[in-house]
DNA sequence: GTCTATATTACGATAGAC
DNA sequence: GTCTATCGTAATATAGAC
């Protein structure tokens, strides 16, 4: 054992991405240098080329991972015929989803000027992805009558802005837990795209 | 006239501040250099000191302009008695306000961490203060039966992160003009808010 | 795989001439 | 009020020893 120095565990690659995506949330990636990612991980700043080619590979694959994830679970879950029962399954998705990773969610909207126009790309597309379920989602609720809603597309960016501006206020502890928060949220967007008539009848049933 | 270099137009100072602030929206406050700015004004880096005892006031100061504009903006408004009509002149008022500064918001919420501690402590103020003048429409609107809102304060949450987001996606000259965005936008806002039974009845008319 | 050392470049801020 | 020049520091990334 005549280890004294560095990381030599074997999960270095790992940490060095824990590290790197803390720091970023905390002081933004322009801020953040190689050497502060460094001291974090317990190595010198050199060591750290052997797991990414340069600092702005690792803000992208920070940011890729997130969005592979998000989509993935999106993928596990199946989503209702029923177009509420979908926007209320997408709401608390979306809520418990973001709260369990906000430092993800942080650099995800914060970083993406900061990547190269290639990279930026890769990731708008990602995210395009996961706003075309809810999307689709809304439109299967205008075609059913269930839903009144003017302008899908709009309505899908008012609905995500909303959800994940829970991220800028809500901490464990508060006054309010999250399922509590969840469900105040599941009435807002519920009524704010539901057709008139329906908001006492079937969809509370 | 045997000036050659720099500005000397006597309005060095507005356009230190406009080219920071749009430098700093576009790249982010800690990737633009004094020396960046400086280009952009015209003048050396050294001289930009004349104007700014360091880059932090620089970005405070930003920051707190945009927010006193607001407020007092909102201070010019009469905000009338009824609660739903209060809602609609806020929903409007801010989708208005914001897309005509579209550079001093992105900061505002960018460029947050970025403030010292006493800064944010300032910039915070005011924002909770325009924060609170739409919670009392809430409130209001609760209290006379018009509203149906289980927490204003979250609502108040969801509805200024709603209407904010439209920075991220309106361009003029798209499908939509901004009158038509504020329409759509405000019939979510009242439906998300409004007790059921009146939103097709007096809140229309 | 990590170290030390370094090449190269850039940063914020200041001093003093004009 | 702006210039030029510079101080002191720190950045990303690489080279070569171990």
């Amino acid at each position: 054992m005549a280890r004294t120095q560095g990381s030599h565990s074997g999960i270095t690659g790992p940490k060095v991405r824990e590290a790197a995506l803390c720091l970023f949330a905390k002081d933004g990636y322009a801020a953040v240098s190689m050497r502060q990612i460094a001291a974090e991980v317990g190595v010198q700043a050199g060591a750290l080329y052997n797991y990414t080619p340069d600092k702005q590979t690792l803000l992208f694959d920070l940011l890729k991972g997130h969005m592979e994830e998000l989509l993935e679970a999106r993928a596990e879950t199946p989503v209702p015929g029923c177009p509420a029962r979908a926007l209320e399954q997408f709401t608390r998705f979306h809520i418990r989803f973001h709260h369990e990773r906000p430092e993800a969610v942080f650099i995800s909207y914060m970083e993406l000027r900061n990547l190269t126009p290639e990279n930026f790309e890769v990731i708008e597309g990602l995210r395009r992805n996961y706003e075309d379920q809810l999307e689709d989602i809304l439109r299967r609720g205008v075609a059913s009558g269930a839903f009144d809603v003017a302008e899908p597309k709009i309505a899908t960016m008012a609905v995500i802005a909303m959800l994940t501006g829970v991220n800028t206020w809500f901490r464990e502890g508060g006054r309010l837990s999250l399922p509590e928060v969840e469900e105040i949220y599941w009435h807002m967007v519920r009524k704010a795209v539901t057709a008139p008539q329906r908001i006492e009848s079937e969809l509370t049933a």
